[in-house]
RNA sequence: UCCCCAGUAGCUCAGUUGGCAGAGCGAGUGGCUGUUAACCACUAAGUCCGCGGUUCGAGUCCGUGCUGGGGAGCCA
């Protein structure tokens, strides 16, 4: 006889004789001479209904059952008599594994996510945060697979890095220094004499390392944390966030939107049929259109435009934007928002934006001023994927280099892959988080990671 | 980093012109009922975010700091 978890419980198809169950309870409504008492595993939104009847040995403690409490139950799967559940448990023994204390914080009612979020460790406890951190699991699944049935292998990129990798925002230093008294050399901080002989900080992506991996195996992804030390302050930044990185060999631009919109659908239409019961959790509490935008998401074709095309849309809109629009400008939010959001009322692939605002390794295109990159745009999240096809050109990449002021003594290995054998290739990275933000409904992305890191905020 | 808003019971909030600290929910106790965010009654529960100021008197007005939220920038 061993535990049997309640999501397999519920889609019983016949009653059940002396079984295990253990779980937290959730709330407990008395009977005059018996209790009904809601448990709940975690294995899925559902809780199951306990029957304990007063004949039991110890009802004068289950009497006293908390909210939060742990219990492990033998007894019988029967149909209910009750409405409202298919499935109950009729108790004929019922252990108090721990008792909480009526100071437990969470509450037989529906709190808020800045509250919550006070008590991130005890918030996936909630019917809420525990439908996000599932879906968050069967996310990551489902991309593993979605790339698995394409060949593609995984590459763990290190997550400490000597390489200012493409000047993509803040670095978080790595070091072993002391700071009380550093080792110095003519008045600076001599690095030279820090763990790894020189400056290290935390990854801010792994492209470079999936870029050697991808001229090696084909295709290729990384999908792991990444780290920025920007003090942003937004509903979408958080300074410790995971990314999925895929690169392909013999790839151009248009193969590579093209993965990207059949990942999104892909990943959408996963969570759409895997996770329908949390889902309707998110639909119902959270965002009462959700499931109609994962449907448009998955069965809508992605509008593909080029910057220019955007920024005659964006012209032409009549809208009174905030900040104005030109060639040469990167769209803001509020420009991204209009065109997924108003205008096209659908996901959005931006194409060949102006290369002075992006960085060095995406290709030049022929008209020597753009660059073959992509930005894909969904409602309500803004950007979700930026990917570029890379420049595989040496001389293009060293000039773009120069342009950009970066040292080629440091980047001799990414420039060596240039130098031998090299391809067209082409890759993108999502933003683990927004995905969540997109399938769950969720505004905030502090509620879709488990443990958020923000500006001034490294609690739990 | 900039702009705006907020901070009062465990939670969500009200608090009038500056004049006795309040409600709902939750919790505890008792009752009732195959109940289901159960229901009914009673009870307990407060550094009104911190510091300073104005005033006979400050939850309320002023200054300042902290925390949280929203928007912007940076970006995924």
């Amino acid at each position: 006889m061993y535990r049997i978890k309640i999501h397999k419980l519920l889609k019983s198809e016949t009653p059940r004789d002396n079984i295990i169950v253990k779980g937290w309870v959730r709330t407990r409504r008395d009977s005059s001479n018996f209790s009904f008492i809601e448990i709940n595993d975690g294995s899925c939104l559902e809780n199951l209904q306990i029957v304990a009847n007063e004949s039991l040995e110890n009802y004068e403690d289950i009497k006293k059952l908390t909210t939060g409490s742990a219990v492990a139950v033998f007894g019988n799967l029967i149909e209910s008599q009750g409405r409202g559940q298919q499935w109950e448990m009729n108790a004929k023994a019922l252990e108090v594994i721990s008792l909480a204390p009526d100071s437990y914080p969470l509450q037989k009612k529906r709190h808020t996510d800045e509250f919550l979020r006070t008590i991130a460790h005890l918030r996936p406890r909630t019917n809420k945060y525990g439908a996000v951190f599932r879906i968050r699991s069967e996310l990551s699944f489902a991309i593993h697979r979605f790339f698995r049935e394409r060949g593609f292998r995984y590459i763990h990129s290190p997550i400490i890095t000597g390489s200012d990798c493409e000047g993509a925002g803040e670095l978080f230093k790595v070091t072993t220094i002391d700071f009380e008294n550093p080792p110095k050399k003519d008045g600076k901080i001599d690095y030279s004499r820090d763990f790894f002989g020189t400056e290290a900080s935390l990854t801010v992506s792994g492209q470079l390392s999936a870029e050697m991996f991808a001229l090696a195996l084909g295709d290729v992804y990384t999908f792991g944390p990444t780290f920025r030390a920007e003090n942003s302050n937004t509903k979408r930044h958080v300074s410790e966030f995971w990314m999925v990185e895929p690169e392909m060999a013999f790839c151009d631009l248009f193969e590579d939107i093209d993965l990207a919109e059949e990942m999104v659908k892909y990943l959408t239409v996963y969570i759409l049929e895997e996770c329908s019961d949390d889902l309707k959790l998110f639909t119902r509490f959270v965002d009462k259109n959700l499931k109609p935008a994962l449907e448009n998401i998955a069965q809508s074709e992605f509008k593909r435009i080029l910057y220019e095309e955007a920024v005659e849309i964006l012209r032409k809109s009549g809208k009174n934007f905030k900040f104005d629009i030109s060639f040469g400008k990167d769209l803001q939010t509020e420009h991204e928002r209009y065109l997924t959001e108003d205008f096209f009322k659908k996901p959005v692939v931006i194409y060949n934006y102006p290369k002075d605002i992006k960085p060095f390794y995406m290709r030049l295109n022929d008209d020597n001023k753009s660059v073959a990159a992509m930005d894909v745009l969904v409602p309500r999240i803004g950007e979700l994927i930026g990917g570029s096809q890379r420049e595989e050109r040496l001389s293009m990449l060293e000039a773009r280099m120069n342009e950009t002021g970066l040292l080629k003594e440091n980047y001799w290995w990414y420039l060596d892959s240039r130098r031998f054998g090299t391809v067209p290739h082409s890759g993108f990275g999502l933003g683990f988080e927004r995905l969540i933000m997109l399938m769950t409904g969720t505004s905030n992305i502090r509620d879709v990671i488990p443990f958020p890191r923000t500006p001034n905020s490294i609690d739990f």
